[in-house]
DNA sequence: TTATAAAAATGATATTTATCATATTATAAC
DNA sequence: GTTATAATATGATAAATATCATTTTTATAA
């Protein structure tokens, strides 16, 4: 049974968590963030491992506590292309949860990771109850897929050059630099490649050329952006 | 003042409408569909007229009582690419509605179209105090999310050949035939290209490649699918 | 540290798709 | 019906990108 004492402390596990300041969970009230960390399950994810795979029935959402997770589908020919990457403060997973199916991509860290995860009658409760919350779920699955339908016009209307320039100018953006002015998130050329939607090589072959161009800098296969806005002109 | 008759009256004008029976609308109850059917208004759109712009401000949805649209943006160099087409019974501008933003496509009239706009505020209230409404709203952007996402990986992982036979079955599948066996949607061949992401002449040569194979007919500008089971093959 | 594997880089070439030019056919206006 | 206009069709070519082969670099484990 919880008592007054437990409460509070339950509370604070999710209270002070950077997720229900920046997620839609931010509109919860203190008795909600009290049943959320009643009901929430922690878990550490490596580097590599996945959280959830294509297909899986997963019940509930991740809230991201730490770390930077993809979100991707493996093609036939064994490429594995990357629809979104998620970091700290995001929830994970709302979309299959809402249209009650099967994860439709898979989910793995990309750095490694601290996720809690909620069931899906606790979401469906707030949902319910809490007009704020479902403005705020609403309005994040809007922005997900104002997203890609740009990032599918982008695919069409951009050349692989382009769509380069634009993810490094995002990544920069998004997850910001170390103090080596290096990007902080660390992809290798690889998921670079999924991510734009190209072969490895080709992604390669024009951070080689951007290198050249003094528009980027190549230190180890860490990647720090010199000419900002000389990037900005080149994805549009 | 509204009395009791033109109540009536004023729900019949959308409690039998297709949208209602087909949308997220289908959760309201009979004073909501009173509320609604006083606050909408009518318009015809030809074949070919804008519905809205990108970068215009809507301020609520759009039913689609009747007809097809297409929403799209258009490129630098002049192409529009189709993002999605619309058809009677769902709604068009629930997206920038909910994230109090301008719209991010433009939409138009593929074939003639009857169209009801209602007030943003009337589709915020049902939102509010109505949970199947919130939850049907919420479940119809995940779907558009959904496919928006399979599109996205669509572009990268398949052919020109491979997007085309895919979208030929689904307008097959979402629009039906006519009597002759053709497509009853009438998308010309730069639509159409503008579908599946490519150059119209691409497009054109395709469909020239698929007549010859047998897998397609075309008759004058229409198409008529002749071997389903092929082009399913040809579309994995 | 050295051996081994994995990732990144580069070259050569093939394939896909776009672009430009032009012809043909269909549609609409008169 | 005839003419003008737009849509469709096809050929020739160019450009973008993928694929395969190989080398170099970096990371990892013995």
């Amino acid at each position: 049974m919880v008592n007054f004492t437990s409460n509070i402390f339950a509370m604070n596990k999710c209270d002070q968590c950077i997720v229900r300041q920046l997620s839609s969970l931010k509109a919860l009230n203190k008795d909600e963030v009290v049943k959320l960390a009643n009901s929430k399950t922690t878990y550490k994810i490596k580097k590599g491992e996945s959280i959830f795979e294509e297909g899986e029935i997963t019940n509930g959402v991740f809230c991201i506590k730490d770390g930077v997770g993809k979100l991707s589908k493996l093609s036939a020919n064994g490429k594995d292309q990357i629809v979104k990457l998620v970091q700290s403060g995001e929830l994970l997973g709302q979309r299959s949860m809402i249209s009650n199916e099967p994860a439709n991509l898979s989910a793995k860290a990309v750095a490694d990771m601290e996720v809690c995860f909620i069931p899906k009658t606790e979401i469906l409760h707030f949902f319910n109850n809490n007009n704020q919350f479902s403005m705020n779920l609403m309005q994040s699955v809007c922005e997900d897929l104002k997203e890609s339908e740009n990032d599918k016009i982008a695919l069409v209307q951009k050349t692989v050059k382009q769509r380069l320039a634009e993810t490094l100018l995002h990544l920069h953006d998004a997850f910001g630099e170390n103090d080596d002015k290096t990007l902080k998130v660390q992809l290798t050329r690889e998921e670079l490649a999924g991510i734009i939607g190209t072969a490895t090589e080709s992604c390669i072959r024009l951070l080689s050329d951007f290198n050249k161009l003094d528009l980027i800098e190549l230190v180890g296969k860490k990647i720090m952006l010199k000419n900002v806005k000389a990037l900005k002109k080149m994805a549009e």
